[in-house]
RNA sequence: GCCGGGAUGGCGGAAUGGCAGACGCAUCGGACUUAAAAUCCGAUGUCCUGCAAGGGACGUGCCGGUUCAAGUCCGGCUCCCGGCACCA
């Protein structure tokens, strides 16, 4: 008998798949029905580790088992090649991004194809290259063209050392990761998709995607974060004009005893150019302005403020309170103003508490009155309102409305719609990513480059020497240009997009990779798409998915789709962690691939990180585990080559009856799991269980030939999806001419066969497992009642006690109350 | 801080509200072997009890609740992970 050696194998039968061209699509064949099975993209960056192997791993048994159903699958890959990275790259060992990117394509794809994964080569697509980054181009053209795309003022890190602007992720604690200096926040003119106008369909259409996870439409939601409330207008004393702040509780207005502003609010402008503020105050601004505030950093960081000497009126009460400015107010959400009720928000209650500032109770648990004076922190839920003037007594949910209509009624603020979501800033002052297509002239001002002047390539030739400008404005030979309008000097815009823009679409490239006449073909894109199923990692639920989303419905209202919605199905996997920590190099724990591929072949690899727990949730590696994925598969494998030498003794009817039984409940289970919930590692288990089976069968050499080799060869087909080589192999040697895919479809299974004759059913006395009782399976319940109450191992459990009911659930479980 | 998710033996994990721990790893014992490796067979949640067959109690992060029955549902926590808008 041969042993197991994969390495003889694995490659001959991926040259194999591709020379046969099983994973190659012809888009315009509507011969079958089709099915669009994407990954998500990879960036390029050095090497792939296990947890990759994971993403795509998944994607092949996917596309695979489609196949296997009859599907027509598309499976393409393709690179997210821009990117910060590359750049960082360039400027650490004098590395070209471009060449260092290329490098990383390369060697991942030898990678990919060396897993066995099954891809229509012939789609690639490589997002830095002009032949893509030009239809990027285009569709900023269509966004700007549409009123989508806009410049504004926004802020950025900027590293006052390095002078540059830095991401988010080289910002460690507020401090440059390169020079250790303190990062300043620096506000510059910047392009912006208008997702905003959006909103509402984006959070609308949530509803469409029923076969979306939950988590990942819940986080949207709240990222979308629409809510309702009141725009209310503060009198400022002295002056003629109103502060708007939104609030999504206007139910609490009687206890607004203060307002706060951002730094950056219009009004503490107006007042620091007429030179209204004190010094101190002026300080103070112009310190927190410098300073970096993310919203993640809001809740953590100690509230600071000031009094800015001005007062606004509570329209509600007609007090007087003070106008404060503070930290903790961001200019992104609303309208960069808050009114404070102390009482009943927590940063505010912190806020109150710190500066010695009323805290006022208007709203009473209904369950436990609150003693103002005990009051720990805020008491942020609905109750009933007090000292509210001709309001008490309400509840919030009551108030919200009345006190609404009053203030419309009044003029004292206007119910709103607002949203958490902000406006996709595009802008980045980077080198490694699509030009933005637009050239400045003096005369015309801000002109688009046109259509057929696309793509603006991104020059090689640059520098990457920090100097506070993205590097492209230091390259004369790019900036300076003609204005397309009036033939006149003008400048191009320097700041390539962000790489969100990139993979917004291009799924739908991958149709028509070489078109080089547009973006891709309407037609095509209409019968191919939505996706049928899109894989990848949970940390894109909201950001890439709501970007994908949003361009996909800019693309429809232009007409240029037929859907709303590009991805029908989304799978997200779990992480692969090492010591319980993600995967890193920084961290040294990343487990190679190749490494272990080199040791126990392709499939041992793919059937471990398949087995390693549900696809969805994190898993943690072991090596010892791999171990056991390659024991298996050898005795798959020498359990197929055996049955050539099988020789039967006295065959066992119940036994070959109880096989078949078994082999149907496997197929039935595997199949349930595959269109499930990609349940792979069960479904796994059972062809492991089935083995186990078919081993002690042939041991006691009490099955017939026929039956072992119907069993191994649907074992073999069962398989392949996980483990395709040794599948595609072991077919072969059984006889089979043509790969599994391009010939086999998946197994059926009879339900008829699944029927057992008798069923053994657990017997508990007061929810304890006590006993076990058989009855024909269809017995109704009395029968049962009757059969459980005169087993003598049931009376004896019951020494006596006199029995009060009997639950009997059909084919699960029996328990008597006594 | 906010949003989402998670926690089950020595380990990875399994379980439409219905026999907790399938399957795999590890460990231990046995068979085969001169021996080892490989392979095959068996045992393996914890504690108590029994010479033994066996019997009993406890057990799914913590506290409480609903139910004939809770890992699963509800309320309240703890810790860990992902995201928080310039990592992708």
């Amino acid at each position: 008998m041969q042993q197991y050696k994969p390495e003889k194998f694995e490659s001959k039968w991926q040259k194999t798949w591709q020379d046969k061209a099983v994973f190659s699509v012809d888009a315009l064949d509507k011969t079958k029905d089709k099915y669009y099975c994407l990954v998500m993209f990879p960036y390029p960056s050095s090497e792939l580790h296990v947890g990759h192997a994971r993403n795509y791993v998944i994607g092949d048994v996917v596309a695979r088992y489609k196949t296997m159903r009859g599907f027509y699958v598309l499976s393409p890959i393709g690179w997210d090649a821009f990117g910060l990275p590359a750049e960082n790259q360039a400027i650490k060992h004098k590395i070209h991004p471009k060449e260092w990117t290329l490098n990383n394509i390369k060697r991942i794809t030898a990678q990919l194809k060396s897993w066995g994964i099954g891809y229509d080569w012939d789609r690639e697509v490589t997002s830095c290259k002009p032949d893509y980054y030009k239809w990027t181009q285009w569709i900023f053209l269509k966004l700007h063209q549409k009123g989508l795309a806009y410049k504004k003022m926004a802020s950025v890190n900027y590293c006052p050392s390095c002078k540059t602007v830095l991401a988010n992720e080289q910002v460690i604690d507020g401090d440059c990761e390169r020079c250790d200096s303190e990062v300043e926040d620096r506000e510059m003119e910047q392009w912006f998709f208008n997702i905003t106008g959006y909103a509402d369909r984006l959070l609308g259409d949530l509803e469409e995607l029923t076969e979306w996870p939950d988590r990942v439409k819940t986080m949207q939601k709240n990222w979308i974060g629409k809510s309702y409330g009141v725009e209310i207008y503060f009198p400022i004393i002295g002056e003629d004009r109103k502060l708007s702040c939104f609030t999504t509780r206007v139910d609490t207005i009687f206890g607004a005893s203060y307002v706060v502003l951002a730094p950056e609010h219009q009004f503490i402008q107006d007042w620091i150019d007429k030179g209204r503020l004190g010094k101190d105050i002026v300080d103070f601004v112009f310190r927190i302005r410098k300073t970096v505030r993310k919203s993640k950093d809001v809740g953590n960081m100690e509230k600071e403020g000031i009094f800015t000497g001005k007062y606004a009126l509570n329209p509600m009460t007609g007090e007087k309170i003070p106008v404060f400015c503070a930290n903790y107010v961001l200019m992104d959400y609303g309208s960069g103003a808050v009114m404070a009720v102390p009482a009943h928000d927590g940063r505010d209650f912190e806020f109150a508490k710190k500066y010695n500032l009323p805290i006022r109770l208007v709203i009473d648990n209904p369950k436990e009155p609150i003693e103002i004076e005990k009051m720990a922190a805020a008491y942020e839920d609905e109750g009933i309102l007090v000292n509210s003037g001709d309001f008490c007594g309400l509840s919030s949910e009551q108030a919200k409305t009345k006190i609404a209509e009053y203030m419309e009624r009044n003029n004292i603020g206007k119910r709103q719609v607002q949203y958490k979501l902000r406006d996709w800033l595009i802008s980045r002052q980077r080198y490694w990513g699509a030009p933005i297509p637009i050239i400045y002239c003096q005369k015309c001002g801000t002109v688009e480059v046109p259509e057929s002047d696309l793509p603006v390539l991104l020059p090689d030739n640059v520098e990457f020497k920090p100097t506070g400008e993205s590097p492209l404005k230091l390259c004369p030979e790019f900036v300076n240009t003609v204005c397309p309008k009036c033939g006149g000097e003008a400048k191009r815009e320097v700041d390539t997009m962000d790489t969100f823009v990139d993979s917004s679409w291009y799924f739908l490239r991958y149709l028509t990779p070489d078109d080089d006449k547009k973006a891709f073909d309407t037609g095509l894109v209409n019968r191919w798409l939505p996706v049928d199923q899109y894989i990848g990692g949970i940390e894109h639920a909201t950001m890439h998915l709501i970007y994908a989303r949003f361009i996909n419905k800019v693309l429809y209202d232009l007409g240029l789709l037929n859907f709303k919605e590009p991805f029908k199905r989304l799978f997200t996997q779990g992480m692969i962690v090492k010591d319980g920590a993600k995967m890193s190099k920084s961290k040294g724990n990343v487990v190679a691939p190749d490494r272990l591929i080199e040791k126990y072949g392709v499939d041992t690899m793919r059937l471990y990180i398949l087995f390693i727990g549900p696809p969805e949730k994190d898993a943690e590696w072991s090596d010892r585990g791999v171990e056991g994925a390659y024991r298996f598969l050898n005795r798959f494998w020498r359990l197929s080559c055996s049955v050539d030498g099988y020789c039967p003794g006295t065959i066992d009817k119940s036994r070959e009856k109880n096989l078949t039984r078994t082999l149907n409940l496997t197929i039935k289970k595997i199949t349930e799991d595959m269109e499930g919930g990609f349940k792979f590692n069960t479904a796994i288990s059972f062809i492991m269980e089935l083995l186990n089976t078919i081993q002690s069968d042939i041991a006691d050499t009490c099955i017939s030939k026929d039956l072992l080799d119907e069993i191994i060869k649907k074992l073999i087909v069962l398989i392949s999806p996980f483990a395709p080589h040794i599948a595609d192999e072991l077919y072969l040697r059984m006889g089979q001419k043509t790969p599994i895919l391009s010939a086999q479809s998946w197994p059926g299974y009879s339900e008829e066969s699944l029927i057992q004759d008798e069923i053994e059913l657990p017997v508990q006395i007061n929810g304890r497992l006590k006993s076990k009782v058989k009855v024909f399976s269809g017995a109704d319940e009395q029968t049962i009642k009757n059969i459980v109450l005169s087993n003598s191992d049931v009376i004896d459990k019951l020494k006596g006690s006199a029995v009060k009911k009997i639950i009997v659930v059909q084919n699960r479980i029996i328990n008597i109350v006594v």
